[in-house]
DNA sequence: ACCTGAACACCGTTCAAGT
DNA sequence: ACCTGAACACCGTTCAAGT
């Protein structure tokens, strides 16, 4: 059967959770694929796409719902962004190079600017969402690498607990960007 | 003259200022000092190690000093860290590779949770002083590879100021770390 | 001590030619 | 339309052997 672009996704996925980042390239992926690796070109138009498409699978079970107050609403969704990367291996590393050129592709984080569109001027919101962002996509890379590095023991597992240290972070942002209206 | 340490590592800063990281190699490295890849390794323990060691020599020039109150300390230290990376080119790149690694190496990185010490407990400084670096980094990464894509043609060269969008992020973030004591 | 030469095991990408 | 085969121009790293 014919080779097709969902497929060669798939693969890629499947290698980044067994090997890891440093062992994603389109060689590989063609290997795995048992097809020579100019066949992959056909269905992508290089490795920077492939990895684009794949930084949108990874945040696609990603729903940012804009109910509840904007506060509440952008700390779920920076926890539910988190949880996405890391159910995938070296996601952050991933998501983090789509970003940069193509943010517009990454819904869930355009979506961060809409829920705080609803509380602060367009431009303050665009400048709010991209801290976040660099925030979120930086604090679980560190994260990662910091897994990768522990599993190899070039590092000692850290005993502390990530998921707090970057719900502080989240909140200390959102404190400074939405002050309480009380 | 005997190839060394310092000299490699100001090859490498010129390669980069000229063809950006993506053409910092090894190999290039040794083409443009006249020796043959291998030398190299004789000086500098592998690649990883020649980028931690770039990323100390391209935050040299920042220095953290403790005077005033911490908020304006911090403030005045996160835009020194931006002029310095700004300074060379793929320089935010270069240091968030090294920053994973080696975090204890950057000073001027360090020096951020130091501030924050005088005024938080020493794990909110740390989790602190976390935040604004992913965020710094972050922020001017971005900025740089827009400025190379810019640059390429492949992006419109946005016309807007980043120094304020990157201020308005550092500042948010301060305001929720450091709420006014007044 | 410091470097060369040569090798090993890789990369991303292109493209004529085949089916 | 879709893929192979083969090439081009690269990588990082190691290491015997030379000086």
């Amino acid at each position: 059967m014919a080779l097709s672009r969902e497929q060669i996704i798939d693969a890629a996925l499947l290698i980044l959770n067994s090997y890891g980042f440093a062992d994603l390239s389109m060689r590989r992926l063609a290997r795995e694929l048992e097809v020579q690796p100019g066949a992959l070109y056909w269905h992508v138009k290089n490795k920077q796409e492939l990895l684009t498409a794949l930084a949108e699978r990874i945040l696609a079970p990603v729903a940012v719902d804009s109910g509840a107050d904007p506060r509440s609403a952008v700390r779920q969704a920076a926890q539910d962004i988190r949880a996405a990367l890391l159910a995938v291996r070296g996601a952050a590393d991933v998501v983090s190079l789509a970003q940069v050129l193509r943010p517009e592709l990454l819904l869930p984080l355009c979506g961060l600017e809409t829920l705080l569109a609803g509380a602060l001027t367009p431009q303050k919101a665009r400048w709010g969402a991209r801290t976040l962002i660099h925030y979120i996509l930086g604090a679980v890379a560190e994260e990662q690498t910091h897994a990768e590095l522990a599993a190899v023991g070039l590092l000692p597992s850290g005993g502390q607990d990530d998921g707090e240290a970057f719900l502080f972070g989240v909140d200390a942002l959102l404190a400074g960007l939405l002050p309480e209206t009380r």
